[in-house]
DNA sequence: TTTAATATCCCCGAATTAGGGGATTGCATG
DNA sequence: CATGCAATCCCCTAATTCGGGGATATTAAA
């Protein structure tokens, strides 16, 4: 009998890679494919699934909430995050949403099967690098060094975010348009376009209004 | 370069399978085997690994306590625990002692290499039923608080606005399109762009980054 | 010295939003 | 009953944004 997998993810993309290698496998079925959590009871209900694959950033609701009604309604179907970024809260907050497994979206393939598999039998295969903010959240606050040369890193919570890309995300949540920031800055419309991809990639948005939101929410701005 | 093992355990049999896996590959070297981890402490120094390889029952001074002495002494050189059995109390113990990973003694080879690897680069490698404890280590306690939030106290000036426009606004903040609140509130998309209208009037704005500024800023929603 | 990151600029096509009209229903209130 | 208002729906045009591509120069790091 094979394992009903259910996907939730906003990028189309990922949504059709995962049914090639999901309906392609024997042994796997794809129950359902959703862009959004925005009617997730009923989507699960329909699709019937042993598995759920859920992206964690999606407009509307997100992940980490669709993971609580999910393991509310359904507690027997196991829900596994995927996500392109990795932040402590994010992973934290899926965990104690009920998440039984926490994996990054540059995971191969042939791995995300064998997650899906473990997921399925009861276990919680994760990324090393989620695995170790895990058990980072068990340990003492002692928080020992992993390696000498990783000792750098930029504060995890602001995306990693240049100097730039910070100052016309500011402009962005002073409600300016592409055209006026452009002038505010004194750079192309062109150039304010660059930016905003790359903003939009970092805090994996895809939209003026979701940027500014988190932007808010977050404090990414003064 | 090499990565360079440290393996404590009490069977021979195991030391000698780690030791021919490890030396015989390339990119591994097994710095040095110990029965016991009595004098862990000069072992360790004398040895000089990048990645621990710890046995957890052991005579004498336990894996467990063995990690703590370790992760004391040299905060930068990552534990792997490996053992035969895994029950609930060891697991813990040994996360909260500064374990970087968790793995079964049944675990193939290749995989062991893999363990390996990905603790040296940071990661923390779990077999999937040791990581479903650590995440249920994490799920039992009621999710705790992690955001303190602010009083709900409602401002006086929410610009008149109606339920359903404050409902669409809320969306919005989500980071709905238009196409999608629509769905969301069962209404046709023209009607949104009425309510959208309506809202920017009452708001003074004129676009939808304006129209989230200024609800977060104002809490005009929850 | 090669690589990586940052900041700058450009084009195209598709999708989305903005602003200007208008229309209908139902419901309450004077 | 007429008026106002909330909520629903429709059309058209123009502006803006989004997601792919690129390209170049400077600087910092490996």
């Amino acid at each position: 009998m094979a394992i009903r997998v259910t996907v939730f993810d906003d990028n189309k993309k990922m949504l059709d890679s995962l049914s090639v290698l999901i309906d392609g496998t024997p042994g796997f079925h794809m129950a359902g494919i959703f862009l959004n959590c925005n009617n997730v009871i009923s989507d699960v209900q329909q699709s019937q699934p042993d598995v759920i694959l859920m992206d964690i950033e999606m407009p509307g609701v997100d992940g980490i909430e669709a993971v609580k009604i999910v393991k509310q309604k359904f507690p027997n179907v196991n829900v596994m995050m995927q996500t392109a970024f990795e932040n402590d809260e994010n992973v934290f907050a899926a965990i104690c949403a009920g998440a039984s497994g926490y994996i990054l979206k540059n995971t191969l393939p042939a791995r995300i099967l064998e997650c899906i598999v473990e997921v399925y039998q009861g276990g919680s295969p994760m990324s090393p690098s989620v695995a170790r903010k895990v058990l980072g959240f068990l340990q003492q606050p002692k928080t020992a060094a992993i390696h000498p040369e990783t000792s750098e890193q930029h504060d995890v919570n602001d995306y990693n975010l240049t100097t730039r890309e910070k100052e016309i995300l500011t402009c962005l949540v002073k409600g300016m348009s592409y055209k006026m920031i452009a002038e505010n800055c004194s750079i192309s419309y062109e150039t304010v376009r660059s930016h905003m991809k790359n903003i939009y990639d970092k805090l994996h948005v895809a939209s003026m209004t979701e940027a500014v939101a988190k932007a808010i929410n977050q404090k990414l701005v003064t």
